[in-house]
DNA sequence: TGCGGTAAAACTGTCGACAGTCGGCAATCG
DNA sequence: CGATTGCCGACTGTCGACAGTTTTACCGCA
């Protein structure tokens, strides 16, 4: 309530049905009722929620934009299935996007910027400590995705953005191997020490050292699971 | 039967009206046919294409996530008009994704990139001397778009390729304001002797010293142009 | 002449339907 | 018994139509 620049968290307005169906589409693929590699047939889909088809297809548009999504010609829809070398380039970009985010920020650190993020920081630690993994990480994001904001480049969110919703796509496999609670503290708050700094070398030297072990973190994970999914 | 590993587009599959619309759409709008702010009218450009609504829907939607257009609930499309600010933001983030690309680049150089960048900046400046402007921006975009491909990351390609997206939004407008022939060909090879040398400093020097000089020249075009379009 | 209100026109959001195509299954042939 | 071919079902791509909303044009009134 108290921010008033900007909305922070991505704010949808549930108006039209095509948006309603992307984010039931979205949750359902997050929480894994679809699996990766699977097909969506549109007329399953339409008459399961109660809607036509036309609202379906342009949903799976929009995700197939987002990169949940694959269509192939003339046989409709599959939940796209990240391989190992995929989420590795999703990591890389991340922290080509982040350590450019955090250089900018530390150049216009404001007051607000610094109270709100030490706020995200809290709440993250409080999410860390449940059990609700889904939540560590949406705050964990969402903490991320307050940096790349008050960083003053819309453009560079949004790119951010498009990064996360396909980082959603193994959601669950990241909460089955995150980092303990004390270990995600202590790593975001060497990030508040670093914007305090100001120096340009520490929030690079502590956003890379944060990305890197999210980055071993989730794709160790990937690597024990069977990731037979080979694509064509 | 010698052959059974690749078989990557043995021909066309153009079938599928949604991305004839969507080609057609954008040509439209990079030429100008569409005026930055310009309402699209669904039911006009069908009869137009003479098409059905359905494919031209979906190709607005696709330019939607292009950045090319801008929807608005029960207004239908417009053309995305940028201003300033976001034209800075979009130099900033290609700054951002070509440092981290030339970076990655200068790790892994092959003589393969290195013959097929030093070739395409050769057709680079031979469409420089020409008085294509369009041509000559789409060249240049082809030479990073290159630099981009051979850093060996695929996600970072595909976040390059949305913004060069945009950047067409202003393509007009680029060849207006744009360099001189010869100031582009020792541009290039400008990066070409950075990556040559494989240092890190001389790479980063000479794509911001690139970047900037392109970024200088199109907003300085934005800013010449009355750009009175504001949005809510 | 200027302004407000109302009604018509146009447009988007959504729907159901049809046709062409793809994948799977079974019958047939070697 | 295995491979090939024709057929059938299901599905996507596309279309025209209807309902609700927004824009516009018109008309009466000050």
């Amino acid at each position: 309530m108290a921010l008033s620049t900007a909305a922070p968290r991505p704010f949808i307005q549930q108006q039209n049905l095509v948006e309603q169906v992307a984010d039931y589409l979205t949750q359902a693929i997050i929480q894994q009722h679809f699996l990766p590699g699977e097909r969506l047939s549109e007329v399953q889909l339409s008459r399961d929620l109660g809607v036509s088809r036309a609202p379906v297809r342009e949903a799976a548009r929009l995700l197939e934009s987002r990169g949940l999504l694959i269509s192939k010609p003339r046989r409709g829809f599959f939940v796209r299935a990240l391989n190992a070398v995929e989420l590795e380039d999703v990591f890389d970009l991340r922290l080509c996007l982040e350590r450019h985010a955090i250089h900018r920020l530390a150049e216009r650190y404001t007051p607000e910027a610094q109270r709100a993020l030490k706020q995200q920081v809290e709440v993250l630690c409080e999410a860390a400590a449940s059990n609700d993994g889904t939540r560590r990480i949406e705050e964990d994001l969402q903490f991320h995705r307050l940096m790349l904001h008050y960083a003053g480049n819309e453009r560079l969110l949004r790119a951010f953005d498009d990064l996360t919703h396909e980082l959603r796509l193994c959601i669950t496999l990241i909460t089955k191997t995150h980092e303990a609670p004390d270990t995600i503290a202590t790593s975001h708050y060497k990030l508040l020490d670093a914007l305090d700094s100001g120096s340009a070398a520490a929030c690079r030297e502590a956003i890379d050292y944060h990305i890197g072990v999210a980055r071993k973190f989730v794709v160790k994970g990937v690597g024990e699971t069977v990731d037979s999914s080979d694509e064509g």
